[in-house]
DNA sequence: TGATACTTGACTGCGGCGCTCGGGATTAAT
DNA sequence: ATTAATCCCGAGCGCCGCAGTCAAGTATCA
């Protein structure tokens, strides 16, 4: 279970640019200094991004990047759509069941599904003006912390 | 965002204990064969988890390996934590900031540290039963799909 | 004209995942 | 007692892809 640099720079890279945005655009050197991110990464990162029409670019002197839209118009989700490819977690179920167990779906099968969309939902529930705030913590909250082996509870009924 | 096989595997292999154990132990043979898994990467596999202690081995012939508990009281996230060390998202949060952009948290040190909460919790709700059952699709549910900037209403009610 | 910045594509080190191998210890069947 | 299953363990290794570099080009502004 592990997420890549590209998408957590990706998302750092766009909460500096929300940040320090405003009105005119931001050169990548000024985000790649703030955060510390290789310029020359930074700019394959943004590449895509402009791809994806998550940003707008301006060449020349006094050039750099601006959102496309507003902060709380992108989601976290976008971001990391935008950056590196699938979110999925596993080739299992690209198109049909391939990736199964020869015969049918594998046990596991609706479980990797579920773990995919759910962690999805959660991305996509967040927007860019949350990281900004610090509200990703509050979205978060309605979770149960964890292993409370007590009365489940697990939703309905 | 990528899920590795160890984890993966570990979790198939625990439903198809759970499936074709009922009484005795079932061999490493058997599930490797059922499951397309190399015996030999099984073995270190099984060897992770009986030493967290989810499952009880007999040595020798028509020996192999059963459930330390019930199919109800282990859960996915468990079987996960066993075989794959950590299920966080970054470096950025081991002890306080390490990781961190140099000075204070980095803009997104809230939102990483969420996300893992929150995906350790969804598994953490479901157990080798829910697997076999088909259940975590109907755990999924109470999530909205996606990005319903409605009333948000999560769980419980 | 030169400095600043984005654009693009090719190239690469190297760490670690995914797996194999070889040996050993234990137990059950015959 | 021997053989055949099995678990147990540590070392080793190929190869892929992530993370990052490099080089050359184009647009824009002062």
């Amino acid at each position: 279970m592990e997420l890549n640099t590209k998408g957590r720079y990706a998302v750092m890279a766009m909460a500096d640019l929300a940040k320090h945005g405003g009105h005119g655009s931001v050169p990548l050197t000024a985000i790649a200094e703030r955060q510390q991110i290789s310029l020359a990464y930074l700019e394959q990162i943004f590449q895509r991004l402009r791809r994806a029409g998550l940003v707008d670019s301006a060449r020349g002197r006094s050039g750099g990047y601006q959102l496309a839209r507003g902060p709380d118009e992108i989601t976290v989700a976008a971001i990391m759509q935008a950056v590196d490819e699938p979110v999925e977690m596993t080739r299992c179920m690209l198109d049909g069941l391939a990736g199964c167990v020869g015969s049918a779906k594998c046990l596991t099968h609706d479980l990797w599904r579920a773990l995919g969309d759910h962690i999805l939902a959660f991305l996509s529930r967040v927007t860019l003006r949350d990281v900004l705030e610090g509200e990703p913590g509050r979205i978060a909250m309605p979770m149960l912390s964890a292993r409370e082996p007590g009365p489940v509870e697990v939703a309905a009924e």
